[in-house]
DNA sequence: GGATTTCTTGTAAACGTTTGCAAAAGCATA
DNA sequence: TATGCTTTTGCAAACGTTTACAAGAAATCC
């Protein structure tokens, strides 16, 4: 075979027979000490923990999870590496997963493009316990062989569109609401929407909410403000640049569906010779690290990304432990964060600068 | 045991005897079309390749790993998961790992915080192939028992003490030389620096780097300038912020050892009511994608992050083809990316605004 | 055409666990 | 002391592969 010339067998390592010679029990037994299996006597587990101890045993995975065990691994799908988002929601997952003494397997979504069910398949064929997945953009393709399998499997920032699934989102229709609101509180009337991948459900009941808003504050909405993109800043940057360019009269805010997107239109305003927030008001979503990073700071809403990546694990591990649990669905409140790129609309009169009020929701100054 | 009162023999898949048994050929053929045994006649291969995508099976890993094969999943051990840093270098490990067809086991060092010799033993005696270790702190602790047990493994951005391991890095000195020389060129002299962790390798190297390049320009190195630092951005600020209070006189220039320092040195500078780069420059190193990003766009020295991480998975594979080769040092050209963060020293007379030449290494104007 | 050599395939033995089943050991009750 | 419970343990059979070994088939040589 491929294997030239070399040691093909590991060093051996200390196994599971090794500690029962060395504990004077059976195999069987030692395996039970180990999974906690409560018929033990007093006396023999700790003769078992004992030689653990003292000969560094380690259970070996692949035999624990060939034998039927748990082998104490989720899988993590997410779309790719490039942004914080993606960061932030892992370093929950990440946090919540080390209490429960499980490891985490990485695995991007560009990465097998077209045989995404092969794919998804390979991982719960293989040694993971559950599956996370983040904002999957088609996950129809995959969710049904799941569920078929039984197989335990969150979805996180992205619902299942036949409600079958486990699912932890934020309040994107009320935080899209809040941010036009806010918007049009300050004066604004032509405020343009940068969407997700309407694919994606959260994209949709951010869209939802914008529109929502605009009707409560009485603005009719100009469908050309209204473009599909895709969570991209270069897609952010060419929408934005085409709003300015050949709309008219062009609008004097955008709400971006993503921070991502509201940094395109940021380059793109910039570009355009517009001043933020003078000119125009950007505001996004998401509130990614980057957000209070970039000149001016954007004014966004807050996902809690690292809480919802902890919900997440929870909900996943609740499922491990009982299969067949009805799905379920958790939601967690976003939060308007107003920092600088979103100004009074400019006009002759000012009669647009009503005081601001409160939305109701929650709304956070901070820097 | 603690299984509760669930269906624990997940759904039967499709093995490699349903396969054997479809195309009609024993396991062990089947074992060997998959593992490219060349020995095998075509018409049999293509019968049971036909069977295979009939069927959808999936090689189980457990099963595989355990039979004494590959796992193809190698392990990455990354610091944390806050900044790009680490995401940039991951997507480059990606890039190559998925055209290996290996799979990616993720861990975040700060997990196990204590007994990390257990942990990294862990990792070794689990199923993964090999193991990428991104920055790691202490790597003295674990990387005997490695070695000893000859398991794969490459360091990525920190040398081993010993030389005794792989290692990818780029050339920190160099990059240091270059970013200082250039802030000499620009009229500075008063130079600060804030270094990394002197326990890391390249942070020492950055540092001598420094010294060299002040040393050529004839600028004596005055060790108040001179901080240690923990490549945090809250470190970068608190240092920067006793810098400009209690050194008389004051920094001109600051030179951060990583972008991340150079954004907390930023934030110190303007709350000192400094403009950058009118009053003060500041120099970072990484190129981190935050890095142009920020206001003023942050002059840096780009690290080919997503290029270091693709060799290191080269070279982890090499390794785990052909044990026993002698470990590899591979270093990578960084390169000084000027953007908007450092300016001319003011001075009354203007003396030192003589025209900037190239210092020989790379330089690269960019937004 | 028989003897070699080279390909091709199958059998069986690992790999290190978990877990059903049954036997052994306690222990209380009668 | 026998009886019937519990608790505790061991045996053996999976789990799904890889791979050494050996045997059968085909090709090559003299």
């Amino acid at each position: 075979m491929n294997n030239a010339g070399n040691p093909p067998k590991k060093k051996h390592s200390v196994t599971i027979m090794d500690v029962a010679r060395a504990s004077g029990v059976s195999y069987a037994t030692v395996s039970r000490v180990l999974s906690g299996y409560e018929f033990v006597r007093e006396s023999t587990r700790n003769r078992v923990m004992e030689a653990v101890e003292h000969l560094g045993y380690v259970a070996n995975l692949q035999a624990r999870s060939l034998a039927g065990g748990r082998s104490q691994i989720i899988g993590l799908l997410v779309p790719n590496l490039d942004n914080t988002y993606v960061g932030t929601v892992t370093r929950g997952i990440d946090q919540e997963l080390v209490r429960a003494n499980y490891d985490l397997m990485l695995y991007t979504s560009h990465r097998h493009p077209g045989n995404e069910s092969l794919y998804v398949n390979a991982i719960a064929n293989g040694l993971t316990d559950g599956l996370l997945l983040v904002a999957p953009l088609v996950p129809t393709t995959y969710l049904d062989a799941l569920r078929e399998r039984n197989f335990p499997y969150v979805l996180i920032d992205q619902a299942d569109a036949t409600e079958n699934s486990s699912v932890v989102e934020a309040t994107n229709w009320q935080g899209a609401y809040e941010a036009t609101r806010y918007l049009s509180q300050l004066g604004h009337t032509r405020i343009a929407f940068i969407t997700g991948a309407l694919a994606v459900r959260s994209a949709v009941d951010r869209l939802r909410g914008y529109k929502a808003a605009l009707a409560d504050c009485d603005i009719p909405v100009r469908e050309e403000l209204v473009i599909e993109g895709d969570y991209q800043q270069q897609t952010g940057y060419e929408i934005t640049k085409s709003l300015l360019q050949s709309v008219d009269p062009p609008p004097t805010a955008v709400f971006a569906s993503n921070d991502l997107s509201a940094f395109g239109a940021m380059d793109a305003a910039r570009e355009c010779g517009l001043l933020i927030p003078d000119d125009i008001s950007i505001i996004g979503f998401d509130d990614i690290p980057q957000a209070s990073l970039v000149c001016p700071k954007l004014t966004t809403v807050r996902q809690p990304l690292e809480q919802m990546g902890q919900v997440a694990v929870k909900m996943l591990l609740e499922q491990i432990e009982h299969r067949g649990r009805p799905p379920q669905r958790v939601t967690l409140a976003t939060q308007l964060v107003i920092r600088d790129s979103c100004g009074l609309y400019q006009t002759q009169r000012g009669e647009h600068s009503k005081t601001l009020k409160s939305t109701g929701g929650s709304l956070l100054r901070t820097n």
